[in-house]
DNA sequence: CTCTATTGATAGGTATAGGCTATCGTTTCA
DNA sequence: TGAAACGATAGCCTATACCTATCAATAGAG
C-alpha cells in the first residue's frame, strides 16, 4: 500500500467526483481509478459506490477514509517536523564541557548563542573528560569541550584556543616580590592540584615537570574553586586556567594572580565531537560564537 | 513518500542494524539502504548517525520515527477494519420497510437474522415507498421492503413473496352470511382507504376496481391499525395485508376476517436496491431468511 | 602489524508499478 | 435521437525499487 493512494482515496471521497479528484491530485482519471481500484481489491472491500452519475462512500469506506486521513495528517506532521530540523543549526545539541572550563566559559556564550542562534537549543552538562568521551560514543551528547587530544581516540575536532595556566599563590608568599615568574620557577613551589581525573591536574604536572615526591598528593581538592580556597588559605601555590582567573572569584579572596612567562604554559581548548556527527554546521557556528566571546588572556586559533 | 519506507525506517530505527533491518523487511541490504537514504534526502534530514560500528538515531530522527510509528499504526487499524469488513454480510444494512409490512414482516426476521448472521448489524427503518426511494438513491438506506416494481426507476430488486389481501368487516356486515367472497363482491363495498402515499390504498382501488364516486376519500385512515379500527367501529370495509392478519390484533377486535377467492387479489414484496450496491450477498442473506420465516398465508416466490 | 570478518555504501542491470493517451459503455439531458 | 458527462478499460512507456556483485572502512584476532 501507498501513502499516494490514501492521498488519492482522500481526494475522491472529499469531491466524489474522479475526474475533479484527480485533477486535485495532479493525475489523469486513470490512473486514479485504477489505484482505487488497487486499493480496494487490496483491502478486499468496496470502498465507493460508483454509477456514471454520483460517487458515493460505503459505511466500510467511510471507516477507511477516517483512518486514511489520520495517517496522511501523521505524514504531514512528520514532513512538518523534518521541515523545521532541515536548518542544521536548529534543534537540540547536547554541549559538554570538563568542570575546569565549564563554569567559565558556558556563561560568556550562552547569550550571544542564543542571539546569533535563536533555533539552536543548547543543553549544557558538566562532567570530566572519560565521562564526555564515553556520553558522545554513545549518543548521549553531541560535542564536548575538551583541554585533550582526542584525535587518537576516532573523535573528529575543531581547535579553539590556547588558554594560558597562570599562577596564583597567598599574599606572603615568597614569590610576592619577584617580578617575572618562569617554569623553571614552577618547579620549585608547593603545587596544589586537582583529583586526577580532571585532565588539568596532569597538565600541571607536565607543564612543571613536577616529579613524584613533589605532588602534594593528599590535599587534592575536587573543584578548582575549593582548590583556590586552599591557596587563599595559605595551604600552597597552583596553576588555573586563564578564563577562570577572568571568571572567578578572585578579587577579595586573598590570593595573588600572576601571569607566566612562557608562552608554552597553555592548554588547548578544543570542540570535540563524532566523525560522522550529521550536523557539523552546528558545531561550525558553536566555534565561531565561542571565538567571539572570548576575552583577549586566551589566544584564539582562529 | 512510501509507507515502505516507514517501514524501513521503523525495522532500521528498532533493530540498530542495516542487515538485520533488511532481512526483518525481507528485503537485501543495499536496497534498505538506498531507501534509507532517499528518505532522508525527501524529508531533508539526516535521520541515522552510522559508521562501520553503530547505527544510532539523531534526534530529529526520534521525532521522525515517532511520527511514522503513529502513521504504520494507523494503517494497521485501516487493514484491520478492512479485514473485519471484508465479510460481505458483516457490517450496518439500513433497511426501510413500508409503513403497512414493516410492523408485521420485521418482527418475524429480527432474531431469526441475529442468529443466522451475527456480523450483521440490522438497522431498521419505516417509511412510505417515495421517501424509501428517495433515500435509497441518497445513499441513506442500502435495501428498502416495497410492495411496488421500482425497476423502472433505475434500481435493482430481488422479488421475494406475493403476499394477498383479506378483507375485514364488522360483525354485523351484510357479507356475514356470505361463505364465498370474490373480487367482484369488493365493487360494492365501502371501502376504507389509508392515506394516498401508502402504496396499499392505490392498490385496493386497483384490485377492486374502485371508481372515483366509491372512495371513501373523507376517511381515509394514517395507519393501518388505526384503519382497523373504523372497521371494527362499523364504518366500512377494508382489504389488509394477509401478515397483519397473522401478527395484527385481530382477535377481540370485534372485525371479522375474511380469505378471498381469488390468486390475483395480492401484492408483491421485493428487496428494492440500488443495482451498484456493492455488498449484493449482505441482500441474498437477507432475502433467504425473511422466506425461512414467512408464515404461509403468503406465496413465496424462490 | 597484517589478515580477516563485519558493516554500510555504491554500481549496474532488471522487473514491476504507476503513469499516460485513446477509447469504450452507460447514463442523462436537450 | 444526438451530445455530453463520467467512470472503466486497453495498451504502452518510464521511473523506481529491487536484486547481485563489489567496494571501503573499521575492529578484532593471530
Amino acid at each position: 500500500m501507498n501513502l499516494r493512494d490514501l492521498k488519492y482515496l482522500l481526494a475522491v471521497a472529499e469531491l466524489k467526483h474522479f475526474g475533479k479528484a484527480a485533477g486535485h491530485c495532479f493525475v489523469s482519471q486513470p490512473t486514479l481509478s485504477s489505484q482505487i481500484k488497487k486499493l480496494e481489491e487490496q483491502l478486499g472491500v468496496t470502498l465507493f459506490e460508483r454509477n456514471n452519475r454520483s460517487v458515493e462512500l460505503t459505511p466500510v469506506g467511510e471507516a477507511i477514509v477516517e483512518h486514511a486521513r489520520l495517517c496522511i495528517a501523521q505524514v504531514d506532521a512528520m514532513v512538518q517536523t523534518a521541515k523545521i530540523h532541515q536548518d542544521p543549526l536548529a534543534g537540540q545539541l547536547r554541549i559538554g564541557a570538563i568542570p575546569t572550563l565549564s563554569p567559565y566559559l558556558l556563561p560568556l556564550i550562552y547569550q550571544p548563542l542564543k542571539s546569533a542562534y535563536p533555533q539552536m537549543n543548547p543543553i549544557f552538562s558538566d562532567e570530566v573528560t572519560q565521562m564526555l568521551e564515553m556520553r558522545l560514543t554513545n549518543h548521549e551528547i553531541d560535542v564536548a569541550l575538551l583541554a585533550t587530544d582526542a584525535t587518537g581516540k576516532g573523535f573528529g575536532e575543531i581547535p579553539l584556543f590556547d588558554e594560558p595556566f597562570w599562577l596564583i599563590h597567598p599574599p606572603n608568599h615568597p614569590l610576592h616580590t619577584q617580578d617575572v615568574i618562569t617554569l623553571t620557577d614552577l618547579r620549585e613551589l608547593d603545587m596544589l592540584l586537582l583529583s586526577e581525573e580532571h585532565c588539568l591536574s596532569r597538565q600541571i604536572v607536565e607543564v612543571c615537570q613536577l616529579d613524584g615526591p613533589r605532588r602534594r598528593d593528599e590535599l587534592r581538592a575536587f573543584g578548582l574553586e575549593t582548590l583556590i580556597q586552599f591557596v587563599s588559605n595559605g595551604l600552597g601555590c597552583t596553576l588555573i586556567p586563564a578564563l577562570s582567573v577572568h571568571g572567578g572569584r578572585m578579587t577579595g579572596s586573598g590570593v595573588i594572580t600572576r601571569q607566566l612567562d612562557s608562552g608554552e604554559a597553555v592548554r588547548r581548548i578544543r570542540l570535540v565531537f563524532r566523525p560522522n556527527f550529521p550536523r557539523r554546521h552546528a558545531l561550525e557556528a558553536l566555534a565561531e560564537v565561542i571565538l567571539q566571546n572570548l576575552p583577549n588572556t586566551v589566544r584564539c586559533l582562529a
